[in-house]
DNA sequence: CATAAAAATGAACAATGTTCACTATTTGAC
DNA sequence: GTCAAATAGTGAACATTGTTCATTTTTATG
């Protein structure tokens, strides 16, 4: 069926999406402007919106990235370690770097908000589920007579744990910690929530 | 001295922030707009400008109110309770109380950033240190052999995976948890990183 | 009362998201 | 191969919003 059109659709969209995640990148979603990103992209403003309902929906795209990169990192961080609680460690670390060094897709990801009423993309959903599965099956080796909804539970709590350590350490209102204590820190965390 | 004018300015300042408080709450910082707020307060647009810088300075006023009604909640909650576990416990229940009860506020706080280069004001440097100080109180009387470094790193962390939680639970990507899991894994939480 | 200082106003400007009538290209049927 | 329909792409125009500033109104002072 249809070649061209859709090669080109397909790679209109791609290139529309890429320079609105370079932009987030070098200056946060603020920087997702539909006349940047069109101009970087090397389309017309109409064209962004040809592919991209509005700008929430493209930096929604763009988090949608951001959840596959940050599943990507945790997977090939966990490879090959067979100890459930160095998973765990590694994870905890995988998650704190991701957030250092991508910064501005870390914070978008957590500040956007869809306005109200808008449904959260499945995506979105779907990366949730797959990153919170990573940190569930260390812990339920760790802990294996848990019930199914105290393993999820549990899994949920961990998670928000460290997600809050690293909110807070990107926050420039706390005084910030040292990056060995930085460490030291998550370790005693995730110790304490994977005890039996 | 000047009477009237002193009260005229600090009525009109009084005023524009009551506005922006109320707006916040009700649609979020993106409901901080100038003309609106101007209007909802009963001056122009310019008189708003005398007394804020710009649109961040104003969300950042809100912000500074927002830290003073925390501390307020968390120092009523724990009055008359003398056992540190029972006082870390109630902390944590305030907490999320207040995200919930405010949650515009609440997340506008932490999800408006100022520009960079715009230093963060000293009431909210000043405010996180009140709030990380209640959490140290009863930590310090539980663990009374940590180091003063020791103690100030565990103390954030407490705070932060509090505050990870809270946040998760308020995040609509993650599937939500009843109520009832809610209490249990916060103070799961507690007991696990306030023990010795 | 007269002049200076401060408070308040709102028109004007700039930046930005969004729409839509229009052009160019591709597709599929004959 | 031609042509009509469908799709991709364009950019001017509009609406909204943050911000500025010359001007007016109110207050303080000698």
């Amino acid at each position: 069926m249809s070649g061209i059109q859709r090669a080109k659709s397909e790679e209109t969209q791609r290139r529309v999406l890429e320079a609105a995640i370079r932009a987030v990148e070098a200056g946060g979603m603020e920087a997702v402007q539909i006349r940047r990103i069109a101009a970087e992209a090397g389309y017309s403003v109409g064209s962004v919106y040809k592919h991209y309902e509005d700008q929430d929906a493209l930096i929604a795209a763009v988090d949608t990235v951001t959840l596959e990169r940050i599943k990507t990192d945790m997977s090939n961080a966990i490879e090959g370690i067979e100890d459930p609680l160095k998973q765990l460690k590694t994870l905890a670390r995988t998650y704190l770097e991701f957030a250092r060094r991508h910064r501005n897709l870390w914070v978008t990801l957590f500040t956007h908000h869809l306005p109200d009423g808008r449904p959260v993309p499945d995506s979105h959903i779907q990366g949730t589920v797959d990153l919170l599965t990573y940190v569930a099956v260390p812990l339920k080796k760790l802990n294996p007579d848990l019930t199914e909804d105290l393993l999820a539970a549990r899994t949920r709590t961990c998670f928000s744990a460290l997600h809050g350590l690293v909110s807070i350490s990107l926050e420039e209102r706390f005084v910030g910690l040292p990056g060995d204590e930085m460490d030291r820190e998550m370790m005693f965390l995730v110790e304490r929530l994977a005890a039996k």
